[in-house]
DNA sequence: GACGCGAGCCTTATCGTTACAGTTTCCATT
DNA sequence: AATGGAAACTGTAACGATAAGGCTCGCGTC
């Protein structure tokens, strides 16, 4: 603890009582305009500044908001958590963070020491939550917001995007080009978001009177490196023309793949990714790509915590955001021959 | 506030005080198997949880780290966060996160905020730092470990990376390959680093008995697309067969740049980059770059505040981690006839 | 001149935890 | 049986800030 200077001893040095300090710092009525001034004075000379664990233990409240995220490493945490940031600014909250490294005890864990009274309320990024988490969450009535949960028994307060419609937009894009043999690469199979992204896919190509070949669908865990390997294995051995990913990072690791494979991006295979993080912006060709609103998405998430934490009630208990479709460069129509 | 039982309503129903109870939970001794038993399983039922703020308030100390950064949405501090995070998980210390978004007065703020005893300590990743903010931060006593600082007029511990040698190395890399005509591209100014990096870069053109041209020498902020910006200039209009950028995203930056012109990278074009991002690896073609421990210098940072926060003395007020080049394909010997 | 009133200030009690200094219990010694 | 002493447990007083209620003036009013 930094700040030695108390209460009482800028009341001693002023020649007035704790509480009279207190009123001045805090702008309440009841000290003149001479007493308010003199406090002042000393409490700037002092260096004074309120003791927040001594506030809050009165208060009953922190001011602090945890943020638990299955780790440090994504891009996809970190836009979110800049939009929790931004919100969170003007609401006069701090913000914890935290990690669970992709463990349900370390995640239980954590949400367990968050609710000593650290933390006003939580949010949750994609994380594992086991029943035995979530009941601990409402026993201890700690305020919560999820952010594309898992598959959930019990319900709890979650922001999700809109998986369904925005994969189907994105497949529609490459039907639209006029390809057929497309690829698929899904997510982490736990997530709520995995399946209804694969259904989005699933209906666009059925509608289309499209078939969708087993063969030309794996899983991945989001990340760029079993995206490469995973693309490199679906198109040297079965040749579709273009795939789409659950994720950019899968995605980017695709065109790398078929880029390594001696096909041209887009000339000779499309890619289309889901989430529009940063990277796809930057990557060469630009990656054509469903976008999630990340920012937007925390948010909306911290505003939905923050009216918890006031005390009010929700209006909905899943708040669910649109997509927009990104069109770059790493699409076009499909070669004359098909692959390669 | 969650947690609603409070160490006394544990006490009555176990049928003991509240200090044996307090004793029990904190595993000190003074207490008969007995009553331990009963008073974890009292506890447990109850759902007890000792309150932070009261145990802060108590121990003046609030178990907080604060971590301020310019900004939430480089990778480079993501990197350095994530050592930071590993760190702590052990010490039993929380990490809060704050950004200044590059504004001195905003950065202040924030300071002054924590050490209202908010944290133990503070964490500075490349801050703006003005004189006013470093004597506050004396004045208060805050423990506090500066990363990459700027130019500081009142020492305050700081880490850095050897930056001199690592762009000497990184240069040398080109010089070796065959280059003579070397574009530099500078980070933001107001940056120890980006001098001593650029120093780095003309000891060695010098020692090899290169002009460093001052054509061929320009300034960014870091960004990618400054960097591509730049870097398009500058190929354009002095044909340099090679680039050191003083950065990884302005590096990439000036590969997209040499693309984009119509030169093949490595082939007709080499790039080195300086901090080793996740992105140089998966950037197609790799980056060569001088790899920054970002992880360990994260983690050694924390553990310097760590003990700052004990009251330990530092052995060393500058700690400086050493670089190492990284060679992937972004470097090759220079085409025959100079670049394009 | 007595009374009421309100501005200005102070005292007390409290938030939940824990350090410190007891007090009680009970067993081992002599 | 008396004594010593450790083990088990409790009461009190903080930590620093603040809400609630109380006291003390000085002024206006009748």
């Amino acid at each position: 603890m930094a700040g030695r200077v108390t209460i009482a001893q800028v009341a001693e040095e002023a020649g007035v009582s704790a509480m009279t300090v207190s009123n001045v710092v805090n702008g309440k009525p009841g000290a003149s305009e001479e007493t308010r001034r003199r406090v002042m004075e000393v409490a700037g000379k002092l260096g004074y500044r309120p003791n927040v664990s001594a506030r809050n233990l009165k208060a009953g409240r922190s001011g602090l908001i945890g943020l638990i995220a299955l780790d440090l490493t994504s891009q996809y945490g970190l836009e979110i958590l800049r939009g929790v940031a931004h919100e969170l600014a003007d609401a006069e909250q701090e913000l914890l963070v935290n990690a669970s490294y992709h463990d349900a005890a370390r995640e239980k864990d954590r949400i367990e020491f968050l609710s000593r009274g650290l933390v006003d309320g939580v949010l949750l990024i994609a994380p594992v939550l086991e029943d035995d988490t979530v009941k601990l969450l409402r026993r201890q009535k700690l305020p919560c917001v999820v952010i594309d949960p898992r598959r959930l028994e019990v319900p709890l307060p979650r922001l999700s995007v809109d998986n369904y419609h925005g994969m189907r937009v994105g497949t529609q894009h490459l039907i639209d080009l006029g390809h057929t043999r497309i690829a698929y690469l899904r997510g982490e199979e736990d997530l709520e978001s995995t399946s209804v992204r694969f259904q989005g896919f699933e209906d666009a190509m059925r509608l289309a009177g499209l078939q969708v070949d087993p063969r030309l669908v794996d899983s991945c865990d989001f990340s760029y490196a079993c995206g490469f390997r995973t693309a490199t294995r679906l198109i040297s051995e079965h040749r579709p023309t273009a795939i789409v990913a659950g994720a950019d990072l899968m995605a980017l690791g695709a065109i790398d793949a078929a880029r390594a494979l001696g096909l041209t991006v887009p000339a000779d295979f499309s890619v289309v990714g889901f989430d529009d993080l940063p990277q796809a912006a930057q990557s060469f060709p630009g990656l054509t790509t469903v976008r999630q609103p990340l920012h937007d998405m925390g948010q909306k998430a911290a505003r939905a915590l923050l009216s918890l934490i006031e005390g009010q009630q929700l209006l909905m208990e899943h708040m669910e955001v649109a997509t927009e479709l990104v069109v770059r460069n790493s699409t076009a129509l499909p070669a004359a021959g098909g692959a390669a």
